[in-house]
DNA sequence: GCATTAATTCTGT
DNA sequence: ACAGAATTAATGC
């Protein structure tokens, strides 16, 4: 049953999906890799001769310029595939994949992808083009919302956003780590969820933040008139 | 295993 | 850019 309130969708930056087994009838035909915190995983240039299944941790995803500067484009959790994009097209990785959280993935080959997935698994199919459209939408969802909302706005769909696609209050993000993924200087990110914690949307938590007040976040997206002036 | 210290990260000014 | 607090990693016992 749907509620009487149509719920708009937010793509958030956290491409990640509950539902796994379908995966179950292949992964024999794949090999498992686990990358430890911190770690990089791809970088610019490398070969994408194979997709990866991430089974649990996060990565992030970054382009990077040459001078060093990272901006995030999206994080991956548990459920999302890395590096079909660049397979597909045949080109090299194009961004910094590093790990957030320690993952387990499994390794699919080019050829098994191929010849096994595609040409016998459509449900699997599907979800490789699902999950690549997800990052179709995060990359053009983010170029609308820094071309058409204030920072308050962006911070307010960001943190709605994730809570759920993560079906949870609890996000394990810094302040810099937001501010990356939104394109916003870290000060400005900083003051503005001071803000909103005096608004008593948020709390401030050892490991992240915590959304005390879900609805009115949303209503604040919605609006777009926050009940918040300094 | 436990306590100290050194390093790094985080956040407000 | 900087400083104080807070985490985390490294070291020695």
């Amino acid at each position: 049953m749907d509620q009487d309130t149509k719920k708009e969708v937010l793509d958030a930056p956290w491409i990640a999906f509950d539902e796994q087994s379908e995966w179950d009838a292949v992964l024999h035909l794949g090999h498992k890799v686990s990358w430890p915190r911190k770690s990089t995983v791809r970088s610019p240039g490398d070969e994408a001769k194979s997709i990866f299944l991430i089974r649990s941790g996060v990565l992030k995803v970054a382009a990077g310029s040459r001078d060093g500067l990272l901006r995030t484009l999206w994080l991956m959790g548990p459920g999302s595939v890395l590096g079909e994009a660049a397979m597909f097209s045949d080109k090299p990785y194009h961004h910094h994949i590093t790990v957030v959280e320690a993952c387990e993935a499994y390794e699919f080959s080019k050829k098994v992808v191929m010849e096994e997935i595609l040409a016998h698994h459509p449900e699997l199919s599907r979800r490789l083009l699902v999950n690549l459209a997800s990052k179709s939408y995060v990359t053009s969802t983010q170029v609308e919302d820094s071309a058409f909302l204030t920072v308050p706005q962006r911070l307010g769909r960001f943190l709605y956003g994730l809570c759920l696609a993560r079906h949870s209050l609890q996000l394990p993000l810094s302040h810099a780590a937001i501010a990356e993924l939104l394109g916003i200087h870290r000060v400005t990110v900083s003051n503005t969820i001071s803000m909103f914690k005096k608004a008593g949307l948020l709390d401030e938590t050892a490991h992240g933040i915590s959304i005390t007040d879900i609805n009115a976040i949303a209503a604040f997206i919605n609006d777009g008139h926050p009940s918040i002036h300094h």
